[in-house]
DNA sequence: TAGTGGTCTAGACCACATT
DNA sequence: ATGTGGTCTAGACCACTAC
């Protein structure tokens, strides 16, 4: 690890300030970019870390403290430090605000309606930052909690980064598990634009409802640690027995 | 600042481990909601309160990080440290996630279209946690961006936190800085419950918009620092020119 | 019992804002 | 020039987990 990060008077005109602890996290989160360390394996100590990188102890946990604030890592006292991982467990609490107005949340299960590799539409093209002739593949689910149809799903990602996905002989529910463990491609952070619409002939249908009964649309960009766009979702959902759930602070 | 948190070996019975820090942070808190320094006074710096908890400089800076983190207080390099303020370009970005589909995010301009004392709806004193005898203050506002109205809210106030709120004279646009300032309430934590609905034929008239178009409704309760739940909030809007934005990691 | 992360301390120095 | 928060280091010890 370079320590001129303390040296900017001498360089005045050289890169901004940037701490010791923000190089070595940056570092760290290029290295698990880079595959250095697998799914599930314990990263070095912090001692070992610190004696690698030129740096304090105390550097070294800064860094990884950071990382494992956004989610990119996972630290157990008496255990040790691991890659976080997307479990059926934390899908639910991370990425599904969609709970029940009574009762218990719980991960809705899914069947698969269609899958086809298709030409990239326009509004996913852009969202994702795809050029016109790269291609989707396109996947829409309906999805069901205690047997009542409450989500459809229109979900397109760029064949570049999953190849085979549509030879897949099982698409399993929780898709940044299988994204993650299976292509390699872990979602690090999603953005959710939410509208309220009427639900067309064919939702209708699909869901049991009346055409023009109200529905949620999430419209939804997921990006991996290194920054690709993966996924481009389009959701519509029944609200009568579920909410979008929102904490801010 | 009583150091007995390390002592958990010899009251095995007693409370749970409890870091130093922790304690400090948490008695911080409670001082900030006990009034000890007035909005916008700068705190003692840290190795005045390090010596006034009885503990080291470095544990001090830990808790009152933790206390920024979650938005309690903000701290400059080189000024000092703050109680965290509502203030109109905060709000913004804080509290309120709603964002035009093109062009830049501003704060909608209001219109008071209701003002009174009211029996507490069951909904709302169960939300609230309310008496069945107390009453809210309703507060029912229209507001707009660029001549266009969007946005119809129908807020409850509980009169005990708010006396002589129907008298003001004027109700400013940023509510949670005039609860801050007029009332000594600061909003720490809204939870938003979002659905879709279609327009009743008054919110419809209000808007300008069609009997039965699709609206975004949230449902929201705000808590202070010291948990106090001081506002419940139904909040009906247009989304086809906004949409309401959630980014999670 | 050994090894991990978590806490606490003390001290030196840097970056930033204000006076 | 002064005072604030921010960074970095080094070392001691505590709490938790696994073996």
């Amino acid at each position: 690890m370079n320590k001129t990060a303390f040296k900017n008077k001498f360089s005045p005109n050289g890169p901004s300030f940037q701490p010791l602890y923000k190089q070595v996290e940056d570092h760290v989160r290029q290295l698990i970019i880079e595959q250095r360390w697998k799914l599930g394996e314990v990263l070095p100590n912090e001692f070992k870390l610190a004696e690698e990188f030129n740096v304090s102890q105390g550097t070294v946990r800064k860094a990884l403290n950071c990382l494992t604030e956004a989610n990119v890592l996972e630290r157990k006292q008496g255990v040790g430090t691991f890659i976080s991982e997307h479990t059926e467990k934390n899908a639910l609490y991370r990425f599904f605000p969609l709970v029940p107005d009574e009762g218990e949340t719980e991960l809705p299960s899914s069947e698969v309606l269609s899958l086809s590799i298709q030409i990239t539409p326009k509004k996913v093209a852009e969202d994702l930052h795809l050029k016109a002739n790269e291609e989707v593949i396109y996947l829409a689910r309906k999805r069901e909690v205690k047997g009542e149809i409450c989500i459809l799903e229109d979900i397109y990602l760029p064949v570049k980064y999953f190849k085979g996905f549509v030879d897949e002989p099982e698409i399993p529910d929780t898709l940044y598990h299988f994204y993650q463990t299976k292509y390699l491609h872990s979602v690090q952070e999603t953005s959710d634009k939410i509208k309220a619409v009427l639900a067309s002939t064919e939702d209708a249908k699909l869901l049991g409802i009346n055409e023009n009964d109200p529905l949620l649309m999430f419209t939804r960009v997921a990006k991996t640690l290194d920054g690709k766009l993966i996924e481009y979702r389009q959701t519509r959902c029944r609200s009568d027995n579920y909410h979008y759930l929102v904490n801010l602070n």
